[in-house]
DNA sequence: AACTATTCATAACC
DNA sequence: TGGTTATGAATAGTT
């Protein structure tokens, strides 16, 4: 964009490399901070140099920002849409719909009136902010308990009936009905280890790392 | 930056304002992609719009990048980082105590090295404990989702199963299967409530802090 | 760091 | 939305 078009690939010349990134960098961060302030967006921009150096930007609070984003990206696409329309989607919909405007309704209270505050003040609304996200979080893990509790009661119950269907076969002097799904060896069906896996990757991710 | 300067403030105009977002949207990731590329640096950026769209761009594995973040920020060698990958048994008590020994671990550093630590230091400690938190709670909801999943394929298994027996009595000309519905489903102690349990403890001694 | 000659991004208009 | 254009901004090369 100036005395001459170059093209977009890695440039060679070291210096030359450094006082262009410098150059665009500058003009990145401006951009980004422009586009927050016109379009009332909140953004994140982090840079690492070629050296490692690290250059961030955010239009709120980094932390906040990178939060925001784990939850946007959790909450998406997490349930397999091809089987059982009629059953727990609902609820989860709704889950997702509560979560998102729980989220909203603090990001609301975050934007807005934070500048006329006390520290003291500030104190209290994070301690009251951390609070909400405790209970949004409970709420959210209770809703989805819920649906697998509701989820294993309908398999209980389908079970005995496949049972009782089955026996009603044998009863009726018939041959055996042949079992043809439902090899129930093929996905460990108990919580005992899906709680295993959880606790492990639990322990590495809270010890481990850095 | 065309027909007329506008000043950098939030476009009043909702629609302008969408337009506005949407075009320079697009040219700050240009930028961002061309200045990776140019400069071999390594970048993320994270846009949500007025009606909390994300967007998002990563130069590389936007993961990846937010780690490095993370690293980059963190305090190094606060945690001891070695544990065992193997955890082969059972031994969901030996497990349990381990959360709770590392956990205590962590507390007592927490409370031991505070002191010697800059208002800095401590804000980037406290901004790294909680990114670890909605990592957890995120790979926890993505476990429970699976669970969820998992239930609702055996559920859509059986009622085939159920669903054919039925289908053969009909074919036997017997009288249809009259459908039941059974009293007590019980499932085992639940593991999601376990776990959550589990959560909670490392919640609290992870983030209580300030 | 400045300074331009250029190219690029984009505000307004369709 | 999606294109066009006149103009303001960004910047590559130079000093």
């Amino acid at each position: 964009m100036a005395r001459k078009k170059i093209p977009i690939k890695k440039i060679d010349n070291i210096n030359a490399r450094q006082v262009t990134f410098s150059k665009r960098r500058k003009g990145l961060f401006k951009k980004a901070q422009e586009l927050s302030t016109l379009c009332d967006a909140e953004i994140a921009l982090i840079v690492f140099s070629t050296t490692s150096k690290l250059f961030e930007y955010a239009s709120s609070s980094m932390q906040q920002i990178l939060e925001r984003r784990d939850r946007h990206s959790g909450i998406q696409g997490l349930v397999n849409p091809s089987i059982g329309q009629q059953l727990g989607s609902d609820s989860l919909g709704i889950l997702r719909k509560e979560i998102e405007h729980k989220t909203n309704e603090m990001s609301q209270l975050n934007g807005e009136e934070i500048q006329g505050l006390t520290i003291k003040e500030l104190q209290k609304v994070e301690e009251l902010l951390q609070r909400r996200w405790t209970t949004i979080s409970k709420i959210k893990d209770e809703k989805i308990i819920q649906e697998i509790n509701h989820l294993k009661t309908k398999e209980a119950k389908l079970m005995e009936e496949n049972q009782k269907l089955k026996q009603s076969f044998v009863r009726e002097q018939r041959q055996p009905y042949e079992s043809f799904t439902c090899s129930s060896s093929e996905f460990p069906p108990d919580c005992g280890c899906l709680y295993l896996n959880e606790t492990k990757m639990l322990v590495q991710k809270t010890i481990v790392r850095s």
